[in-house]
DNA sequence: GCCGTTTTCGGCCCGACTGTTTTCAGTCG
């Protein structure tokens, strides 16, 4: 039983205890819990083992003791009952968006409804509209969230790089409107989350009903979920749900600060404000006693009045952002400025599309100091990986490339597969005259946690291994993270001196924010490569550093951070 | 059910929108 299993049990359990209609804060604290195990670093199940179970925020005594039953026989008596008593179906419905316990549980008393289809049944029936403040929209808004939810395969959520090119469009059309100012992009997009739910945006405007107007009535809106005096939502093409504030110029902070949340952030914040006497909200503080309201048009003004540095929206996760800016402890983030070079790049040797000059020449054009080209080798066939007789002539070009260019140094590196047993595609005896050797995973997904782990760890363990490329495999839309321990992988990168990849594909993400900061924690370094396959790629360094970022990640924590000098040191390179 | 720079008891973030009602409960973020 992992961590992400109990944290799902949980969370089961407090939706259970809302359609029960037991005490919200009880429910709460479920939820709290759940949320706060998926952020552990390490397996409840070890800690347990070690003594090490308490002092985890949000677990007191009574969940300490279900945690414990949950490690020891699989569950917990008082879930086990819960199930019983509500069908699963129950938790589906309270899924469908608009539909929350209370109605799940008037549509189970009085119409025995007990799933989605028996609620969608109902609402083509006309029998909702029978119960007590329901009607004829209900009915319509509940089939059109149920087909929504059915169509909607990856649970609304969208790869950040489509994300952002959606509110970008938007933003260039609202701009075009005069009674609209200025247009912000808010929410998890502002955070960078390598996936974003929906996209939210702040416009100010001194005639919201307007700007409001002008926002449902875009071109491409295909449907319109609410539309208010300050705030409106729509449906636009590619399943994407946008949720659009109108702020005025003077609350423009507060809204900003309010808006990009995260929820679980702002909810920290409030509490700090009221054990200052202040309520938060998103037009300001009120002062407890006077009721006055002293509205922020900065963000900055909000922390500042709260007495916290300023907090770049990426740490906004309530993951120890406030405490660290309370104690003056905030990391110095990772910034584009301080990547000095590439070590994941591909060219036409392997499945890229430009030539090594094409690349170098490009990479010098982003100001670094060096980039490793690193084709595929032999196994991965579909990729046109190198011999190891192709590999010789490939060091030579670049060795010969390099007499050309005097503003740029190019490495000699591979990607090297590591095979299902753990061995790596080519010999030791060539991978010790490559400058950079990095290591990944094309084939055998499908193998189960241990294999895959040992079999990692193994590739680890050579010693003239530099990098582990995209850790856990993971491509959005398209195939999840493979199953590996990703505690033994940190540890075995720590005890070898490896460095392990943020891969910053917006396909990939890989390695993600809190594996990149498990590994930070551990001492691990890290690489923010693009694997480059076509010029293009090198711009999405930008999707690496937001994980980075994300993950609390200094510059002092990144190999492709180091100049030149101190990356050969590194690797042992004596030619520089 | 959790938690404490007021507290071991009594709090627990806060407001907008909808649909159904004539004043508000439910849902959402």
């Amino acid at each position: 039983m992992d961590n992400v299993q109990i944290a799902e049990m949980f969370n089961r359990m407090a939706r259970i205890l809302e359609f029960k209609g037991e005490n919200q804060f009880k429910t709460r604290a479920y939820t709290n819990a759940a949320r706060s195990i998926k952020g552990l670093d390490e397996e409840l199940m070890g800690l347990y083992r070690n003594g090490k179970i308490d002092s985890i925020p949000g677990v007191g005594e009574v969940l300490k003791s279900k945690i414990v039953e949950i490690l020891e026989t699989g569950s917990f008596d008082a879930y086990e009952k819960a199930i019983k008593e509500v069908p699963h179906g129950i938790i589906d419905i309270m899924d469908v968006p608009g539909i929350g316990p209370k109605m799940a549980r008037l549509f189970y008393e009085k119409l025995g409804i007990k799933s989605i289809d028996e609620l969608s049944k109902a609402a083509r029936e006309h029998r909702i509209r029978r119960l007590p403040r329901m009607g004829e929209k209900l009915e319509e808004k509940i089939l059109r969230s149920i087909i929504r939810l059915q169509q909607d395969k990856d649970y609304g959520r969208h790869p950040i790089a489509l994300a952002g090119e959606i509110a970008r469009e938007i933003r260039q059309e609202l701009c075009s409107s005069p009674h609209i100012e200025k247009v912000f992009i808010a929410g998890s997009l502002r955070r960078k989350k390598d996936t974003v739910g929906d996209i939210d945006l702040i416009v100010v405007s001194d005639e919201p009903e307007k700007a409001i107007n002008f926002f449902i009535n875009m071109e491409k809106v295909e449907e319109i979920l609410e539309a208010g005096a300050s705030k409106a939502s729509v449906m636009y093409p590619g399943n994407f749900h946008i949720d659009l504030r109108v702020v005025e110029r003077e609350h423009l902070g507060s809204m900003l600060q309010h808006f990009t949340g995260s929820k679980e952030h702002n909810i920290h914040l409030r509490r700090l404000a009221i054990s200052k006497g202040y309520r938060l909200n998103e037009y300001g503080f009120t002062n407890e006693n006077s009721g006055i309201l002293k509205p922020c048009g900065r963000e900055e003004d909000i922390y500042d009045f709260l007495g916290l540095d300023y907090l770049p929206p990426e740490l906004r996760e309530d993951r120890g952002e406030i405490e660290a800016s309370l104690t003056g402890n905030l990391p110095r983030l990772i910034e584009k400025k301080d990547i000095k070079g590439d070590l994941h790049v591909h060219s036409t040797w392997s499945d890229g599309i430009n030539t090594i000059e094409e690349l170098a020449q490009a990479a010098i054009q982003r100001g670094y100091e060096y980039i490793a080209i690193t084709d595929h080798s032999h196994s991965t066939g579909i990729a046109n990986g190198l011999s190891e007789k192709q590999l010789i002539e490939h060091m030579g070009e670049i060795e010969r490339i390099n007499d050309e260019f005097d503003d740029i140094r190019i490495l000699s590196g591979t990607e090297c597969d590591i095979r299902a047993d753990g061995k790596l595609d080519y010999s030791n005896d060539i991978l010790e005259r490559l400058d950079i050797v990095i290591v990944a995973v094309h084939a055998g997904l499908e193998q189960d946690r241990t294999r895959m782990t040992r079999r990692i760890v193994a590739a680890l363990e050579n010693e003239h291994v530099d990098i582990l490329a995209h850790p856990t495999g993971r491509k959005f839309g398209k195939r999840p993270a493979y199953d590996v321990e990703m505690e033994k992988i940190i540890t075995a990168a720590k005890e070898n001196e490896k460095g392990l990849e943020i891969n910053s594909s917006p396909w990939r993400l890989d390695l993600n924010d809190t594996n990149a900061r498990n590994a930070k924690e551990h001492g691990v370094m890290l690489a923010i490569n693009t694997d480059t396959h076509a010029i293009d790629h090198f711009d999405n360094i930008s999707f690496g550093i937001d994980v980075a970022r994300r993950a609390w990640v200094e510059p002092d924590d990144v190999i492709n951070a180091m100049s030149l000098k101190q990356i050969c040191s590194r690797l042992g390179i004596s030619r520089q």
